[in-house]
RNA sequence: GCGCUUGUGGUGGAAUUGGUAGACACGCCAGACUUAGGAUCUGGUGCCGAGAGGCGUGUAAGUUCGAGUCUUAUCAGGCGUACCA
């Protein structure tokens, strides 16, 4: 009987050994090169892992295990990302502490993980929850809190200097609350009165990327828009360096791409317009508009404000007021997501006149919803011409078009190219303002000119100034929460003051219940023990609160989820350091992250706050790399591949696929995990629910064929694959194979059980190579035959560039060639066999494993060595060519492997299979290609 | 609307980067061994055609001796984003 191979065993074995050897335990090694490989942690969810989660653990340990083998110290760590809303709404439901269903969580995903056999150094987990990993979120945002964005060093910087700046200028205020209020405008991190996105539904605030097309993205509740004192992060401050890192480090271009978009850096110009309060008046006062074409200057027809802009009161005449106050009431009513699906033309006269310092001309100055508080100045000039929104506008309003570009077609909308040659500015020379003597001429101009023109005359004559404007925001830093790290913050007669850093962490405290209070507080306020003993320096009762004892109330706000997951590879350097975030050493040793592996769906939220987070470290020479992700590799999702049933109506009867369209049917979702190749298991079908026990069946060819489709995995659909019925029957091995056979990583797929045999077959033919019939060792010490040596080297060569490539279903396949290919040179070749182990060890680590050891190697095969290929093994003594003539005609021929392209040319030229063909013609011209194809153009003799 | 991205057999997907399209796997067909097979092994399998042969990488044109690969146009799907002036 030859030897089984016992999956089941080989697996439990090694998941023990490398436990009990302590082989995946990693430690700084300044005499190693390291080797940082990261995989974006995950949410503990209820539901537990699909087979969807481990995709990108196992690409990046694949990645990893072949790195330590080519000698690198790898560091490669799990840990969880523990606070969120799942489990604070779970909370709310039965009263359970959110610790509690995390905790179970993260047990039962730890199982499901040491199942698939990961090269994790779990001695470095973190989870965001615990005291020990917030400590230093709440030390970070300290940090923040007392620094400031120079924005000539582009760096932060501790506010102290800015304090003695103002010192000197003698703009610092005598009042502490003044103070307080004024850093409020450069701190990093800092209490800002701003438009939130509230989720009335949630009771909380939401950041920007947490809401999509007006609903949040958890729950899918509406949003509105509300002014309120939130901690925000001055992100926005560092837009200039997040956009430059972009060139710097190794990720898609798609990802890219969204990053520059949601960053939207656009230069312009901001011109001062003034104002009158009615068309003949004098000058009321003056606002801002921000443009990005200011070679349109000559094409304003009217200003429009935002209704949110605080200018919109200043100019509204008396005669408007009611008009304008019915508008403002109008647009409050409107729900972001009103707003953003339904784009009719609104707007109303608010009395005024702006004057366009370059013609002169007073235009009136409207209100209207499609110009952005948020963005810019609040305020635009309009040019209906050449802005399709601006053109909507006039023409709703029966306003005038300007056109300034020669050419352009404005009757039925407007041009909004940024290409053609600028007319009509001005019209007449004298429909200019004079400036210094000096007047603004476009006509003739490109656009682009016209543009830098514009903008040296605004600035020569101080009419404005040129203005790099960014759409990216500031990030809302606070939620309405229980479940996120308390805010170590406490306000003394109404200042907002940091606990002191010794003092940290700020523990979150016990709740009783996990709703708002009855006054609408935060769940905090549901604390008893949460005041600030400033004197004795400890938290206390909050009914002790007293200014005069010094005893002040505590944040009631908590930390929004990114705040945990932004420097948490930082804390994997060095997970155990209560001094430190990270140690000096540490951090300087392994740098930063030089393969970060996740979905792509962390765009503009997680990999943009973490670029941030870590340039704000890197400013204070905690982090020692500007960009934390030196590569990114974004997985693609898996998706569900669902199975139906047909019920014929009305009956208990259900019909094979190939049948269904005879009958009325009605499909039925199915649990694929009792259908195996669209085959129904009839009998498992039966026991799956008690409505079913009965049925009856329409088989074809005896079987039972199942339809399909592709779908989100979920629950409902019967869809979901658990990576441990796939490790229960075929093993960890065949699973990590299969996920990455399955197609490219990035690429999303359906998860589809159908083609997992194969890889099954694949591992148990490589088993079988090293037994014989006896279940002994079937190896020799006989030279290894020239073939075998070939298929090795050339299987090295491919695996080598694959893994770099993240071409793992492709080496996989490499490997399927390579065991047929030694199975049928019948090779025992120990020389060749003994390589083969080390070469799957990233793929297959548990057979490889014990491969390694009945072969005698030494210590675990995780820390042999890489082999290398030799291409002398690989030299072909001979190349076949083929010939083509102009036309269609080819033939084969051989070539010796030496020939230079001449000798190819003349080889073929007079070849007597060529001669046929060369009869009656004129040779136009010869090509070689090395080692591939000779051609030969030739026409008919004139 | 804008930005990015992908279109190759019945299916998942290969293609040394401009050089024999369809590797490898699933599925299917035939055969072998079996009491049996959803086990194992062998052979076949892009399409049309009995055959010789012809046609084939979403569609149409172009560059080239040669195009799945490059260029242009066009169609279809996916992702992101959205009144950003």
């Amino acid at each position: 009987m030859a030897k089984e191979y016992n999956f089941r065993e080989i697996e439990q074995k090694w998941h023990r050994l490398w436990v009990e050897r302590q082989t995946y335990k990693v430690t700084e090694d300044e005499h190693r090169e390291k080797f940082y490989v990261l995989n974006m942690f995950p949410y503990p969810s209820g539901a537990g892992l699909h087979v969807g989660h481990p995709l990108g653990y196992i690409a990046s340990d694949i990645y990893a295990r072949y790195k330590r083998l080519q000698g690198f110290n790898v560091l490669n760590p799990m840990g969880y990302d523990a606070y969120g809303l799942p489990a604070e709404q779970y909370a709310i439901k039965t009263g359970q502490h959110p610790e509690k269903t995390t905790f179970a969580n993260i047990d039962r995903y730890r199982e499901q993980l040491d199942k698939i056999g990961f090269s994790f150094d779990w001695d470095r987990e973190v989870r965001t929850c615990t005291p020990d990993y917030y400590h230093w979120t709440q030390w970070a945002f300290q940090k923040m809190f007392n620094s400031y964005f120079d924005e000539e060093l582009q760096k932060a910087q501790p506010i102290e200097k800015l304090i003695e700046k103002f010192k000197q200028e003698g703009t610092w205020p005598a009042d502490e609350k003044a103070q307080s209020d004024l850093l409020m405008n450069y701190r990093i991190a800092f209490l800002g009165e701003t438009m939130v996105n509230w989720c009335p539904k949630l009771g909380t605030v939401l950041a920007n990327d947490e809401v999509v097309e007006g609903v949040s993205v958890r729950g899918g509740y509406p949003v509105e828009q509300k002014k309120m004192r939130q901690w925000c992060l001055r992100v926005s401050a560092y837009s200039q360096r997040l956009l430059d890192g972009l060139d710097t480090i190794d990720w898609s271009e798609s990802i890219k791409e969204t990053q520059r978009n949601w960053i939207g850096r656009s230069e312009g110009a901001e011109i001062e317009i003034p104002y009158t309060l009615s068309k003949d008046g004098d000058e009321a006062g003056s606002f801002t508009i921000f443009t990005t074409r200011a070679d349109t200057m000559f094409g304003v027809t009217f200003f429009v404000l935002a209704p949110e802009s605080e200018l919109v009161d200043k100019v509204t005449t008396p005669d408007q007021r009611a008009a304008v106050d019915e508008y403002l009431k109008y647009v409050k009513s409107r729900t972001e997501r009103e707003r953003m699906i339904d784009h009719t033309v609104t707007g109303v006269f608010s009395g005024a006149y702006g004057i366009n310092p370059i013609t002169g001309d007073k235009c009136p100055i409207y209100i209207a919803e499609y110009v952005l508080a948020g963005y810019g100045t609040g305020a635009i000039m309009a040019v209906p011409a050449h802005d399709s929104r601006d053109y909507a506008f006039a023409k709703h309003f029966d306003l005038p078009i300007i056109p300034l570009v020669e050419g352009a077609d404005i009757s039925e909308e407007s041009y909004d190219a940024k290409e053609g040659i600028v007319c009509n500015s001005p019209i007449t020379p004298d429909k200019s303002v004079e400036y210094d003597g000096e007047r603004l001429c476009l006509n003739g101009l490109t656009i682009k000119e016209a543009i830098a023109e514009t903008k040296r005359f605004v600035k020569a004559h101080n009419l404005g100034r040129v203005k790099v404007n960014y759409r990216l925001r500031d990030a809302i830093f606070s939620r309405q929460r229980y479940w996120g790290e308390p805010f170590p913050v406490y306000y003394k007669k109404g200042i907002p003051t940091m606990i002191p850093e010794e003092c940290l962490p700020i523990e979150l405290p016990q709740v009783e219940k996990f709703l708002p209070t009855e006054t609408g507080e935060p769940p905090l306020g549901n604390a008893q023990i949460w005041a600030w003993d400033e004197k004795n320096r400890k938290i206390v009762d909050k009914k002790l609160i007293d200014e005069a004892a010094g005893i002040y109330p505590i944040e009631l706000y908590t930390m929004p989820g990114f705040a945990g997951s932004s420097a948490y590879y930082l804390r994997y350097m060095d997970p155990h350091n209560d001094q430190a975030l990270v140690s000096d050493r540490a951090a300087s040793y392994w740098q930063n992250v030089d393969l970060y592996v996740g979905g792509s769906e962390h765009a503009t939220g997680h990999l943009i706050y973490s670029r941030f987070w870590n340039k704000f470290l890197f400013d204070l020479g905690v982090s020692k790399k500007e960009e934390p992700f030196k590569k990114l590799v974004n997985q693609g999702m898996i998706q569900g591949r669902s199975n139906f049933v047909y019920r014929i109506k009305e009956t208990n009867t259900f019909v094979s696929l190939g049948l269904k369209d005879k009958y009325d049917v009605t499909p039925i979702h199915v649990d694929v995990n009792i259908v195996k190749n669209d085959i129904l298991d009839l009998e498992a079908f039966k026991a799956w629910s008690p409505e079913y026990a009965t049925a009856d069946f329409v088989l074809e060819d005896g079987k039972y064929i199942c339809g399909w489709a592709i779908e989100k995995m979920s629950k409902s659909m019967y869809n979901v694959v658990n990576p441990d019925m796939i490790v229960e029957n075929y093993g960890a091995d065949t699973l990590r194979l299969y996920e990455m056979f399955l197609g490219p990583v990035e690429q999303s797929k359906p998860w589809d059980t159908n083609g997992i045999d194969g890889c099954f077959r694949f591992l148990k033919k490589l088993w079988a190579l090293y037994w014989d019939k006896d279940g002994n060792l079937a190896l020799t010490d006989d030279e290894p035959s020239a073939d075998s040596l070939k298929t090795l080297h050339k299987l090295i060569k491919k695996v080598t560039g694959d893994i770099e490539a993240f071409s793992y279903n492709t080496s996989i396949s490499a490997f399927m060639v390579a065991v047929n290919e030694l199975s049928q040179q019948k090779c025992s070749s120990r020389t060749v066999l003994q390589t083969l182990p080390v070469l799957i060890a990233p793929f297959a680590p548990h057979i490889a494993e014990e491969l390694w050891e009945a072969l005698g190697g030494e210590g675990s095969v995780c820390d042999a060595k890489w082999p290398q290929y030799e291409e002398k093994y690989l030299v072909e003594t001979s190349v076949k060519l083929g010939v083509q003539f102009n036309g269609k005609v080819r033939f084969d021929m051989l070539f010796p492997a030496d020939a230079t392209p001449e000798q190819m040319i003349e080889i073929a030229t007079s070849a007597p299979e060529a001669a046929k063909h060369l009869e009656g013609m004129d040779i136009v011209k010869t090509i070689a290609i090395p080692k591939r194809i000779v051609n030969i153009v030739v026409k008919p003799k004139a």
